[in-house]
DNA sequence: AGTACGTCCTGATCGC
DNA sequence: TGCGATCAGGACGTAC
């Protein structure tokens, strides 16, 4: 499930492969529609033949792909991914979007399969109107701890729904949230006013580390298709293991599970109050 | 404004 | 072996 980490690869990914410079030529939508709630979403592509890629923009799990006129988003959902190929190679299964671009003499397609197609593919007229209601990135070095604190501590709601609030701070996922919560032995539960700042402060840089750590990891390990933003064993990396019988790595205890606006959430009851 | 919750989708997994 | 039920979850819409 692509989280900041994922997605800030995947935008490295499509700069390494030579999208900023290329060209629109065609694009081809499936004939399927999107569904009308929740985040699919595929508009505004027939406006791409003959725009230049500018640069590769990422905002939390949001990239931007910026054009000599317009932006146009692009959002992975929960099983997006998008795969550079070849003119002759095959498109994969659940393809929704294959973008045709061309830089300078070669040509290439950009392809967004999703299987569950929550993905999310839309023309913007700016940066500021594709970024307009996220928070700063998680990643932001202009954001301070102190700055996350006082955001933070402002509001009453169980802390874990709170980090995966997109608009308060962007990027962190239900898998990271965990991780950062357990790092700094805070309950998913405690109510996030009720956490003292030194907590909050400490939690802010335990969301740095789990991000920047799995980041380094992806980077490091493309996988064996050679795929360079998706790790198939990165789940067994992460210090909570999501599955039922797991255990903290600090307690040796089992870990216990809760659920956040119909999100499992991992935790140990024992080191996390 | 902040908070709570249902909804969209389909592959994987589980119980019978 | 097969079939139905359940689970997974990001972000949006609606309700309070």
């Amino acid at each position: 499930m692509p989280e900041l980490p994922e997605v800030e690869s995947l935008r490295r990914y499509l700069v390494r492969e030579g999208v900023v410079g290329s060209v629109f030529e065609r694009v081809d939508v499936e004939e399927k529609p999107s569904p009308d709630k929740g985040t699919g979403a595929i508009a505004g592509t027939e406006l791409l033949p003959g725009r230049r890629v500018m640069s590769l923009e990422r905002r939390g799990k949001q990239i931007a792909v910026v054009l000599d006129e317009g932006v146009l988003g692009l959002h992975m959902g929960m099983t997006g991914r998008i795969d550079v190929l070849a003119p002759d190679e095959p498109i994969p299964r659940f393809t929704r979007v294959e973008f045709h671009l061309k830089n300078r003499d070669s040509h290439f397609r950009m392809v967004l399969a999703d299987p569950r197609r929550w993905g999310m593919v839309r023309r913007f007229e700016s940066l500021e109107s594709i970024f307009s209601g996220l928070g700063p990135d998680a990643l932001d070095p202009n954001l301070t701890a102190e700055q996350f604190a006082e955001a933070v501590s402002r509001r009453t709601s169980p802390i874990k729904p709170l980090l995966l609030d997109q608009s308060l701070i962007a990027g962190i996922g239900n898998i990271y949230a965990d991780e950062a919560l357990h790092r700094v032995k805070i309950s998913p539960s405690r109510r996030a006013n009720r956490i003292s700042r030194k907590h909050l402060i400490a939690l802010s840089g335990a969301i740095r580390e789990s991000l920047e750590h799995a980041l380094e990891f992806i980077q490091s390990h493309p996988d064996e298709q050679g795929r360079p933003y998706i790790v198939d064993a990165l789940d067994d990396r992460m210090r909570l293991v999501r599955r039922p019988g797991s255990f903290c790595p600090r307690c040796e205890i089992p870990l216990r599970t809760l659920k956040f606006g119909g999100r499992t959430t991992y935790f140990c009851r024992n080191c996390q109050r």
